[in-house]
DNA sequence: GCTCCACGGGAAGGATAGGCTT
DNA sequence: AAGCCTATCCTTCCCGTGGAGC
């Protein structure tokens, strides 16, 4: 059934990277100063999760140690290592700079000074999740050394610049950006196709199975990924020789839920309240929603407006539009959840 | 068949970010 | 560094459509 589980994680890297040649040709004349020793601007990298920034990232830099190798590339996710310290231990750990360095008791300057003296190869450092970074003066400074060429991932860029003071905003606004979309279902499909090519037997998952993960995951590669990788376990654990569709539906509630909750974080405060009036009602009228919105809000969208927001959070399954024209009601997800299970 | 309500497409205006020129 | 230009997104206004209820 799984003849390579690898490939189903969510952090390999493809040796081809798929839809995103744009993106690909981009950042590699960013870095393409490197070649030639040179330091590479500072870079950030924008979108939404799972459209491929940090699997781009890793494989751009990776492709570049093999075209030149006089390069290294280090890689830090900072909402695991979000201390300032963490960061640059990180850092200097890849470089093999930490041999000496006890965790306590060493000061920040210290691990600076180590980073500053650094003479080997330039270094690509991949930043992942900046905008976790607890003090991003982390940023300014690494900024500052040109041996060190940053890609700062984050999915957007006021909230990675939220905690920067003045000069950290003024140094960033210069740099390059490599701007991100969400994949189509049809990309997403052929992403899952490339993957299951290399790691499952043949035959275990059919295209119209693809296809319903691919409409499950909103664009989003990783959620994709990761129901794919459920349903392949599962399977594997029930001994059965393919993916049936019925062990494929368990797979995605989890992954769903996962999606609903990341959903509602990224709302608006017009949208949340919104949100909030419908999960407080279970359900509710287009006419009461409104009346009851512009009571609650200072400055109301216009119902036009409203519309917008409540067809895009249906879309985004964060609330369910039910019935149409006069009967028309809207309801909360996790109500409808509940009745079905 | 008429009215009411809600939906959603399209155009226009505004804000914003990024790129480009000077 | 400042200003201009452009692409894009958001919001609003206007309006046609269509189902539900009378």
């Amino acid at each position: 059934m799984i003849t390579d589980a690898r490939v189903l994680r969510t952090g390999f890297v493809p040796r081809e990277v798929e839809h995103r040649d744009a993106e690909v040709t981009h950042l590699t004349e960013i870095l393409a100063p490197l070649i030639d020793g040179d330091p590479a601007d500072t870079t950030l990298l924008l979108g939404p999760s799972g459209v491929g920034k940090t699997c781009l990232a890793k494989y751009t830099a990776e492709q570049l140690r093999q075209e030149v190798l006089d390069v290294e590339y280090q890689y830090v996710n900072c909402w695991q290592n979000f201390s300032e310290f963490r960061t640059l231990y990180r850092v200097l750990d890849g470089l093999g700079k930490t041999v000496d360095i006890h965790r306590q008791s060493t000061p920040r300057d210290e691990l600076y000074e180590r980073l500053r003296q650094y003479d080997g190869p330039p270094c690509v450092v991949i930043l992942d999740e900046a905008d976790q970074l607890e003090d991003e003066s982390v940023l300014y400074h690494l900024h500052e050394m040109p041996q060190f060429s940053m890609l700062l991932i984050a999915n957007r860029e006021r909230e990675l610049l939220a905690g920067a003071d003045e000069r950290l905003t003024s140094r960033l606004r210069g740099s390059e950006r490599v701007h991100f979309d969400r994949y189509s279902a049809d990309q997403l499909v052929s992403i899952m196709d490339a993957r299951v090519k290399w790691g499952l037997e043949e035959g275990v998952v059919s295209d119209d199975q693809l296809a319903t993960i691919a409409d499950a995951a909103g664009g989003d590669a990783r959620v994709a990924l990761s129901i794919l990788r459920t349903a392949a376990r599962q399977a594997h654990q029930n001994y059965e020789s393919e993916i049936t569709d019925e062990v494929l539906e368990s797979a995605m509630p989890r992954a769903r839920a996962e999606r609903h909750e990341k959903d509602v974080d990224t709302l608006t405060p017009h949208q949340r309240t919104l949100y909030q009036i419908i999960e407080e009602h279970d359900e509710i009228s287009p006419n009461d929603l409104y009346e009851e919105y512009k009571e609650r809000t200072d400055d109301p969208k216009t119902d036009r407006t409203v519309r917008n927001y409540l067809s895009k959070m249906d879309q985004y399954d964060v609330i369910e539009a039910a019935g149409t024209s006069r009967d028309r009601t809207y309801r909360s997800v996790s109500e409808t959840f509940d009745r079905i299970e």
